[in-house]
DNA sequence: ACATTTGTAGACTGATTAGTCAATCACTAT
DNA sequence: ATAGTGATTGACTAATCAGTCTACAAATGT
């Protein structure tokens, strides 16, 4: 009876469904089975639910980006797993992948420091600079490789979500993009 | 003095600057230095203004891209050409290149058939399909292919947006970054 | 047991919003 | 001229919204 994650997975759904303008937070209180104030309880402001939404579901995504990523790996191993891992989460997080993207080209972005962004990117940069410092992927600016990769990746799921695949076919799918992708930046 | 054009050009400017849901129709008709009523005149409610502003901006976007096409051309070169006309323009016009992605991104989409999608798309997925026939282009199912040079133009375009380069810098990696996705896909 | 904090409720408010309306105004065609 | 049409205005309204407030309940520490 987490009321806190309540209101957030409520907030998402409705987020997603109708937009950060036309969901009142009445209606995400009322939803979440809880009284008006509780939900200013716990968030001061609208925008700082927003804004706390985003950053829990960030932070889901990219913690299982990097699961069973183990250090032993080939670099194309490893990276093939972050990607393949990145994809399945979006696919089985459709919501959550669909809230990102809307937070991320929305003016609410702008409420993000830069240093936290740059902390966000931090790690996936230091792997990629490392790829390229072993002369595995080309010697490409790192933040053209970073934003190729990332729009790659949308691009992929939302082809992905535009139609009904079998789970195999979608393996196959995603076999087939990364070979693509590694093909480009190698 | 055509009013029509200029409620457009005010409400763009705030979208992008302040989202949908923070921009009243009455900040819009004041900067526009009309009357509140006539804009509904124009527009009968603002669910109207949004898609009629987005189907205006889609529209200048897809002329833009076919310009200075001549059919004399290699594939390639129309194809490079389509390719620099989209980023140019989105780099010369970014405010209206982010509104689209901010509405693609937003459940405003979903207020546009799926015809229309379909309709929009057609001559891209027409362009690349031919390309494939004539075995210039990969064999990969024509969406895949839609999607995946969509999310690279987004990609480089983000890149460019994120820095001030030269106008001399700025060509070197459009040139480049075509020559990665050109690769990718033939 | 008692006191202090923390959670929860829901009625309430002041501000804001999309959209209306009745009244002019500008223009065109006859 | 005159009638008719669409453009323009801004005050107005009914509804809605984010956020507050007071009161009570539950938990926690001493």
């Amino acid at each position: 009876m987490d009321k806190k994650e309540e209101i957030l997975k409520t907030a998402l759904k409705l987020f997603v469904e109708f937009g950060f303008h036309a969901t009142p937070t009445s209606k995400i209180a009322k939803e979440a089975g809880i009284a008006n104030g509780t939900l200013f309880h716990y968030y001061k402001t609208k925008d700082e639910l927003i804004l706390a939404l985003y950053a829990h579901t960030k932070s889901r995504l990219t913690d299982y980006m990097y699961a069973n990523a183990s250090k032993d790996e080939s670099l194309e191993l490893v990276f093939k797993s972050i990607y393949t891992n990145t994809i399945e989460w979006a696919q089985e997080n459709k919501s959550e992948f669909y809230f990102i993207q809307q937070f991320s080209t929305s003016p609410f972005y702008g409420l993000i420091s830069p240093e936290e962004i740059t902390k966000q990117a931090k790690p996936h940069l230091d792997f990629l600079q490392a790829g390229i410092k072993a002369a595995v992927l080309k010697p490409l600016p790192v933040d053209i490789l970073y934003t190729l990769i990332n729009s790659h990746i949308a691009g992929i799921n939302q082809y992905l979500s535009s139609e009904e695949f079998s789970t195999a076919k979608q393996k196959k799918i995603i076999n087939e993009s990364f070979q693509l992708l590694w093909d480009m930046i190698t």
